[in-house]
DNA sequence: GAGCGCTGGGAGAGCGCTCTCTGAGTGTGT
DNA sequence: ACACACTCAGAGAGCGCTCTCCCAGCGCTC
């Protein structure tokens, strides 16, 4: 007690010399490893008790040649680059609550195997070099990518550093690397078939910025069902995400076609925002018009009325991107794998 | 190279054979202390670039005893135990924007300094111990703790642990930690003084959970300031920072004071419930009734109208928080500080 | 010119752990 | 009875780095 007070934090050696037994049967006990003799394997425990052991990090793993650890990357916000390193707030990444459903996921799945992520921004050519650095020193053994922006070269350049990588979302470019993605287009297909079934005549959509693919797709299956119930002309105006684009395409949506009776919107803030100008313009929602939005995220909810809307199970896309993750660092030469989640329809006051 | 490639990355010793010099005189020149000629320096320099040397994170911190990491813990939510294991996703407190602000903060500091935080989630008994032995391990040299909320035992768990922490928000019991936090009672001055020079006659509020300490100071200060200004009976409802609670607390203050015409609201989610309830009241806002928010989230910025809030400058107190426990780190002995952030009131449409 | 401090650089001892190798002990087959 | 396999535990060599010695060289004083 004394002497490990002042010796510092009690290493394997105390823990076997308590126990009387060496160094090695000490660690076998604690990997669980290989056949210890079950009465040795007691003592040696009632020792860690005792001495109140705890191993070492960064000893371990200089030998194990593994980190323990994941990073998760929020990468994008930055193709142009240039910025002077005295803005240290800039982009808001990570209180937008999209972010924060993926680190739930992914802290929900890593803390049951011991694990918890670190975080890292990389917005800009010189946070993506310093990223890319950091995790070749053995920082982690491999990184879950949030890319929000097309054209982002961190994954190639991870990839390069031989860092296994999974993605939230898939590349732009093909680049071989596993992701999770949501069936985007049954996404649009459900808003569609929705608006059909609820006897919608005249329907238009707001989309999400059309260079990103999650946008295109919902797009592309939303027309895609509609033509098939007979809708081949949809008017469409296209949002950057945010609440005032989405005002911005509603009004300009009422302007050209004032007879609209549904309406899909590509993501829940822009709904919110045309819910406003629809109420401005003295149209009820959903006797007037009804309105599907898309994420299910926390806008839908506590918009008025509340939003229906497409759902994207994001917590458990993050927790099956770090199971991927995990899996390739077990074993770097299997496959690559993606897996893609079906979206579904949350039904609310809003149609 | 191709030695190399087969021996992994490089390392200090095949920089220095490189060189021409020893493994330490390029760790002088890496670690940049004491006196190396700068001729020599040039040339281990050139080593480095030409082996790609990357230091290894384990073999430094094995001998520095630093992690050169900091953990962002958040804590709470889980008073009450006993909870399965198999609930991954519970608790979304992570999906906060508020705590969402917080990390936007810390990463933006850390990363000036080449470091990033590990994420960690505390919401029960067992995840809490299961942090204090994780960060004892060495994963991290300190902690950064949001509480979120009275009695939790984990400040006390990790200053026994001796590991440097610093909270965000000062502790409701006195603990011998450093914390940042918010003037709330000036915040609550400031919707008071605003509201009345607004020309309000008959104003109300709708508080914050009463247990804790914030919610208790910003109504405080509120009350003494109106107090002062001749008003000495302020009718207050409690809400749960929910939306639907402030929806809730806003029907039930209508119901007994019909005549109000002015509102201070412990935050905007409650302010947006507020909102919708006065909508359908058939009050118009700013004109019947003035509403006043309490943190300047987005939510505040996408209400209807805009919300006029007070602001807290949250980024900047987490910054801050991170260079009080780096400074904490670097000289442990040095007296514990704790810095106390001005709110300001952000002027838009709801006054 | 002997003694002194001061600067620049090398040698080498670990940090705490894992893991291979070795060897003692215990069955098992013929 | 002996060879052989198999189980279990210890010895010891590193993993890659930092950092404390230690020593050589140089310029200075007296």
């Amino acid at each position: 007690m004394s002497d490990r007070a002042a010796k510092g934090s009690p290493t394997l050696e105390d823990v076997a010399r308590e126990a009387g037994v060496s160094r090695a049967t000490v660690s076998r006990v604690i990997n669980g490893i290989r056949n210890v003799d079950p009465s040795i394997q007691d003592v040696v425990r009632r020792a860690i008790a005792a001495t109140g052991y705890v191993p070492n990090r960064a000893a371990r793993s200089l030998v194990t040649r593994r980190a323990g650890s994941v990073a998760l990357v929020v990468s994008g916000a930055g193709e142009d680059d240039g910025d002077g390193p005295e803005a240290p707030f800039r982009g808001q990444v990570l209180a937008d609550p999209f972010f924060g459903r993926i680190s739930s996921g992914v802290v929900g799945f890593l803390r049951q195997r011991g694990m918890h992520p670190l975080l890292m921004l990389a917005d800009s050519t010189d946070a993506r070099k310093q990223v890319v650095s950091y995790l070749r020193q053995g920082h982690a053994d491999g990184a879950l990518l949030v890319s929000i922006h097309a054209r982002d070269p961190l994954p190639e350049m991870l990839v390069g550093a031989g860092l296994p990588c999974v993605l939230f979302a898939r590349p732009p470019q093909p680049v071989p690397i596993s992701y999770v993605d949501l069936a985007h287009r049954d996404g649009g297909r459900l808003a569609a078939d929705h608006l059909v079934e609820r006897g919608c005549q005249h329907i238009a959509t707001i989309s999400g910025p059309l260079d990103v693919l999650a946008s295109q797709d919902r797009l592309a299956g939303f027309r895609d069902a509609l033509a098939r119930h007979g809708h081949p002309y949809v008017p469409c105006e296209e949002g950057n995400f945010t609440l005032e684009s989405g005002e911005r395409a509603m009004a300009a949506l009422l302007a050209q076609h004032p007879e609209v009776d549904g309406l899909f919107v590509a993501n829940d803030l822009m709904a919110q925002g045309a819910l406003h100008v629809l109420r401005e313009g003295g149209r009820k929602v959903p006797e007037d018009v009804a309105v599907v939005g898309f994420d299910d995220s926390s806008a839908a909810a506590s918009a008025r009325p509340p939003l229906t809307t497409v759902r994207q199970p994001i917590e458990e896309m993050a927790a099956e991107m770090t199971r991927l993750l995990l899996d390739r660092i077990d074993q770097p030469d299997r496959r690559l794998t993606s897996v893609i989640f079906e979206p579904t329809l949350v039904l609310r006051q809003s149609t």
